[in-house]
DNA sequence: CGGTAACGTGACGGCCGCGTCATCTTCCGC
DNA sequence: GCGGAAGATGACGCGGCCGTCACGTTACCG
């Protein structure tokens, strides 16, 4: 008798439980150290794997820093461009995808600390990627809205920085409060972009 | 004849020189490969100082950071806080915060590059520090105007975050661009922020 | 069942960063 | 000038990380 199933083969499954537990293990690691100060070895540690084994799954600490991130930033961004892509009016927009990354980030507290640790690193590495490629769609998407008319015609790249710096800040003010109000923090990113909107179509 | 003028004696000239070549060697290594990455020998090799010497100035890596952040952080939050105080309106008042950030970044790139890469550590090191102290002194200047009448009443801490965050991202928008455009980025932050404050006012 | 190949293991050599210390240089006060 | 001390120097021992590799173990297949 086979106490555990294992109709996929055994040997597929410990790798993928392996890699599956090196990953986890890695964005620990990664949330609390930083990228530059996390080593293999210590990620290895929080594993009951040998050190020999990590490198039957990943070359490098760079590579398992990129899978570990697109595990999780791959997650929030296709979550919030979803929600937007139901948006029937510029508000629905604006707060459909603010509650989605609030939410993600009330939700899964680690994921927001290893992003937040280490943004600065994810920058340099990717130069434009993960977190950029955010900012990049919400970009497309505005530039769609003011060929439709739906927002006045302003500098997008200026307006989904700040739309995502505001959503970085006003997150970590929200993950620091007691429970995190999701709906709160919403609310108030969602107007102050509206208002500001509204304000630059008037002067513009 | 001596050709260095040294009235201060040549001893404390000296120490004052190396100290500044290691803080100037160590933001630049700092910036490049963030807190976690970088080393006290790599900040050394970037002097022509000997290692040990580095230990006559700083007893380790942290001590280094940190001065090395006091330095270029305490200069920013003091132009911004001193441009504020002298604003009669709440415009005035957001515009010329924004200006005087936006101008520094674009003035001395390599600070800001420190301060965006290591943003991370910053936060998880002080805690609520140079940076943070930042957000905390706007807090204070709204939550002052908010009893003051000027501003309606709001969450001053989810503001304050939304101001900040904002200020990041379009730093990081702007910098990119060449020439960096100070008053394009100044303008649509102080826009947004304006119209949004109103609507905040108005929901309220 | 037995052979085989895939995979886990952990010890190993090489390298590098850390912080110290004995030694030498150089400025300062007399 | 001269003696003394502040300070610069860089080699050193230690510890930790890296990536590899020869060896065991074990699931898979016929």
């Amino acid at each position: 008798m086979s106490v555990t199933a294992d109709p996929p083969g055994r040997r597929a499954a410990t790798k993928a439980a392996n890699r599956a537990a090196i990953v986890t293990a890695a964005r620990a690691v990664f949330a609390e150290m930083g990228y530059g100060g996390a080593t293999v070895r210590e990620v290895v540690r929080r594993t009951d794997l040998a050190s020999g084994t990590f490198y039957n799954y990943f070359p490098d600490k760079e590579s398992l820093f990129r899978a570990v991130l697109e595990e999780s930033a791959q997650e929030v961004r296709a979550r919030v461009q979803a929600a937007r892509r139901q948006a029937l009016s510029l508000e629905e927009f604006v707060a459909a995808g603010y509650r989605e990354y609030f939410g993600f980030l009330a939700s899964d507290p680690e994921a927001f600390e290893l992003m937040r640790r280490n943004s600065g690193t994810i920058r340099a590495m990717f130069d434009e990627p993960i977190f950029g490629a955010g900012v990049d769609e919400l970009e497309a998407d505005l530039r769609a809205a003011i060929e439709a008319g739906i927002v006045p015609p302003l500098d997008a790249e200026y307006l989904a920085a700040a739309m995502v710096g505001a959503a970085l800040e006003v997150g970590v003010a929200m993950v620091r409060r007691e429970p995190p109000d999701v709906e709160g923090a919403t609310q108030l990113a969602t107007c102050i972009m509206l208002g500001g909107i509204e304000r630059l179509g008037r002067e513009a």
